[in-house]
DNA sequence: AACATTTGACCGATT
DNA sequence: GAATCGGTCAAATGT
């Protein structure tokens, strides 16, 4: 008997932290001044009431989301310049896509390391764990006549149950699992996964739980699905999926900083921040913290809430993905 | 019987 | 050239 289910509600934001305008080599690392953060609009939000405080976020939301656009940009034109490429992080979706690779040979048998994992590349500063984010680069594939393929790698990590030795991550697509692996760095093994509409799809995915945090799986996508996602019931996205399925609504800011994880779901708590290498500054955890404080979730919440109920198509594809969960009368 | 998952073996890349 | 590692294959097993 199929009963109604909450509709699934997964907002994945990339955002940049604030930018400057004429980007230093040591700022196209992303690293932040001083004088950036304390002109950034967290250090001053607390001391704003909520309604300035939002209205302040919504356009200081706006102009981050273009700085990261540009960035984005910049950072695929410096690696298009390169034999290799690794760029900016890009905070769309999964979509259906039909020109990403090709249906009938799947991601090239090898790549190198560099390109092949994102996460940790087995080199001396590799310590870093970009937990909570959601992050989406390019990169090439070498493919045997010399010539390189562009794909997608995206990387997702959430919270799931720490009991859960499945590693299912529930994102709305269905995989079929072909092959598990324990890795040097990290205790967990590794499972690979393929898309079930292989060979037509061309999509693989890698899930290991976190090295140090057990409840968090990171889950890396390569390539992009060249089909719609299946609708059954049962294969809602990870951060709906109830039932002792992973959990948590969690958006991730991110831009070659601190990893910054709001779990809408939690009261108080669920913030975590995580240096994505070594050692952040003191200011900048500062603005971390002041970034998970409730005022700036209640405002995030707010714009997130206006943005989508203001999107015609979002609210109709709500009512129509309402009125299929309802029995017919 | 059919399909999905598990797991050891194998392969190629890297060191 | 050997050791190591990550990724994949495919037979065995489970559902």
């Amino acid at each position: 008997m199929e009963t109604a289910r909450w509709s699934p509600v997964c907002l994945d934001l990339m955002v940049g932290l604030p930018m400057v305008r004429e980007p230093s080599p040591a700022r196209r690392a992303g690293m932040r001044t001083q004088a950036d953060i304390a002109s950034s609009p967290c250090g001053r939000a607390a001391s704003m009431t909520n309604g300035e405080a939002s209205k302040m976020m919504e356009a200081k939301f706006t102009e981050v989301s273009e700085e990261n656009r540009r960035l984005t940009e910049m950072i695929g034109y410096l690696y298009a310049n390169q034999s290799f490429a690794r760029h900016s992080p890009e905070g769309d979706g999964e979509q259906p896509a039909s020109t990403a690779a090709s249906p009938t040979s799947p991601v090239g048998k090898k790549r190198s390391r560099e390109s092949m994992d994102t996460s940790d590349s087995g080199d001396g500063n590799s310590d870093k764990k970009m937990t909570g984010m959601v992050e989406a680069v390019d990169v090439e594939s070498p493919l045997s006549n010399g010539t390189c393929r562009r794909i997608k790698v995206k990387r997702v990590c959430t919270r799931i149950d720490p009991s859960d030795t499945s590693l299912v991550v529930k994102d709305g697509y269905q995989w079929r699992k072909y092959g598990q692996k324990v890795t040097r760095d990290n205790p967990s093994p590794r499972a690979y996964f393929r898309c079930a509409f292989a060979p037509s799809c061309p999509v693989k995915k890698k899930v290991q739980r976190s090295a140090e945090d057990s409840s968090m799986v990171e889950a890396t996508y390569e390539g992009e699905h060249n089909h719609p996602r299946p609708t059954r019931a049962g294969e809602l996205p990870s951060c709906a999926a109830g039932g002792g399925g992973p959990v948590p609504c969690s958006i991730s800011i991110n831009s070659s900083g601190p990893t910054i994880t709001l779990d809408l779901t939690k009261d108080g708590g669920g913030v975590q921040v995580v240096e994505a290498a070594g050692e952040a500054q003191p200011d900048l955890k500062k603005v971390c913290r002041e970034v998970a404080s409730p005022e700036f979730r209640a405002a995030l919440v707010e714009q997130m809430a206006r943005e989508l109920t203001g999107d015609r198509k979002f609210t109709d594809a709500l009512a129509a993905a309402i009125l299929r969960k309802l029995p017919d009368y």
